[in-house]
DNA sequence: ATGCAACATTGCAGGCTGTGCAATAATTGA
DNA sequence: TCAATTATTGCACAGCCTGCAATGTTGCAT
C-alpha cells in the first residue's frame, strides 16, 4: 500500500473506464430500476463493449455494489495495535473504521447514487457486505495483534486469540451496518459525514451493556 | 405461528419436492463442484422440470443456502422481551438464538452437507446471512421492545429505541456468524451441538462489552 | 361421488448473463 | 522505433431465469 506512484496512463485510463462504468450503471439504475437495466445499455452509456463490462465486474450488481475499502496503511495499523487513541478496545476500532471510510476516495456524487439505490435495493446491500470477505480477514487479524497486546494471557493461546479477534470483528461489522444504514437512512439533505456516524455507533455499542441488563 | 396443523396432501407434497430439489443439488454439488451443476442435472436427479425448480428457488444457490431461520413462537418471544432467562440482554438473546437454531428442523445429513459447502465456497455463506434480511427486521423489533421493558427512558424516543434494537441486532447477528463458523471449522467428528456454540459466543461477547464499557 | 375452484407442474419461447477464445489495438520500456 | 505486454473487442455458446398458457392434482362443498 504505502505511497502510490504516479500511475502511468495504462492506469489511469483503466481507472477512468471502471469510473465510467460504474457511473453509468448508477444513472441507469436510479432512472428506470435496476431490474431493467441491460449490461448492453450501460456498456453503451459508458463507452465500451459489453465484453470489457466484464473484463472489470462479474456482473451489474458487483459494479453498483462498490469497492470493498481499501485497508490502511501500516502506520495507522500499527497505532491501533498499540493501543490508541484511547485504549478502548471498541471505540479505538470505531476510529479505525471511521478513518477508513474517509479515505474511500470516492466523489460525493457516486456515494450519494449508492445510498440511494442501497435503499432501493437491499441485496446490493448484502451484496457489499459480502464483499467484505478480505477486509473482513485482514481485521481479524489485526484485531488480534490488538487483543495479544492488551492481554498477554490470551496470547499465549493462539487458538483463542483467533477466534476472539474474529468475533469482535464480525460484531465491529454489524457495528459498521449500523452506521450505514444510519447514515443512508438520513435526510437527503444531511451533511453528516459518514464517519462520525460510524463513530457513533460504535460508541453506542460500547454502551449498551450498562443501560439494558445490570446482570 | 402458534400450533402447526396437520398438513394436507398438497402441503406434505410440496414440502417433500423442496426437500428433493435440495438434496439434489446439495449432493451434486458435492461431488463435482457447484460451478459444474446446471440446474437442469438437479431438475433431472430430483425428478422435477426445471421450469418447476425455479418455482421453488429462484436459483441454485439459494437452493443450498437454506431457509431462513423460522421465528420463535410468541410466547418464547414474550419471555425474552419480559427479560427472560437470565436478565442479561446479550446472554438472553443468546439464548434466543440457541433456541431458534434448535427448532430448525433439518435432518442432520443436510445440515452436514451445508456445513461442507458453506466452507468450500463462502460466498454461499454470504448469501444466507443476505437472506436473512426478515429475520433481522422482526429481531429488531423484538430487541426493541425488550429495550423498552428495561429501560422506560429510552422508551419514551421511540426513534433512538429503534436505532438501538437495530444496533443490537446487527451485533447479535456478528456474534451468531462467529457462532456458525466456529461450529462449521470444528472438526468432522465433533458433536457440540451448534445451541451450545452461538451460546458461547453470546457469553462471550458479553465479555468484551463489559471490558470495553469498564474503561 | 361429482364438480368446481384453487393450486402445482410442465413445456416452450425468448431475452439476458457471463466466459473462452482469438484477433486487433493501445501502451510501455528499451 | 520496435518488441513485449496488456487492454479491448467481436463472436459463439452454454446456462440462467421468466412469462405464459396448457395440463394435471388437490381441496372442498354439495
Amino acid at each position: 500500500m504505502s505511497i502510490a506512484e504516479a500511475p502511468g496512463l495504462r492506469e489511469r485510463k483503466r481507472i477512468a473506464t471502471r469510473k465510467a462504468i460504474q457511473h453509468a450503471v448508477l444513472q441507469l439504475a436510479l432512472d428506470r430500476g435496476l431490474e431493467h437495466v441491460t449490461v448492453e445499455e450501460i456498456s453503451r452509456v459508458a463507452d465500451v463493449s459489453p465484453r470489457t463490462f466484464f473484463n472489470y465486474f462479474v456482473s451489474k450488481e458487483a459494479a453498483i455494489a462498490g469497492d470493498a475499502p481499501d485497508f490502511l496503511d501500516e502506520v495507522a495499523l500499527d497505532r491501533f495495535v498499540a493501543g490508541a487513541p484511547e485504549g478502548n478496545l471498541i471505540r479505538d476500532l470505531g476510529s479505525l473504521m471511521a478513518e477508513a471510510a474517509d479515505h474511500a476516495s470516492e466523489d460525493r456524487e457516486t456515494l450519494i447514487m449508492r445510498k440511494d439505490l442501497h435503499n432501493r435495493y437491499p441485496h446490493l446491500f448484502a451484496l457489499r457486505m459480502a464483499g467484505m470477505r478480505n477486509f473482513e480477514d485482514e481485521l481479524s487479524g489485526v484485531v488480534g495483534r490488538r487483543l495479544a497486546n492488551d492481554d498477554p494471557d490470551l496470547a499465549r493461546d493462539p487458538e483463542a486469540l483467533a477466534s476472539r479477534g474474529r468475533l469482535v470483528t464480525l460484531v465491529a461489522l454489524g457495528a459498521l451496518r449500523h452506521a450505514w444504514t444510519s447514515w443512508a437512512d438520513a435526510d437527503k439533505g444531511s451533511t453528516v459525514p459518514l464517519a462520525s456516524v460510524i463513530r457513533d455507533s460504535f460508541a453506542q455499542l460500547e454502551g449498551i451493556l450498562v443501560q439494558a441488563g445490570r446482570v
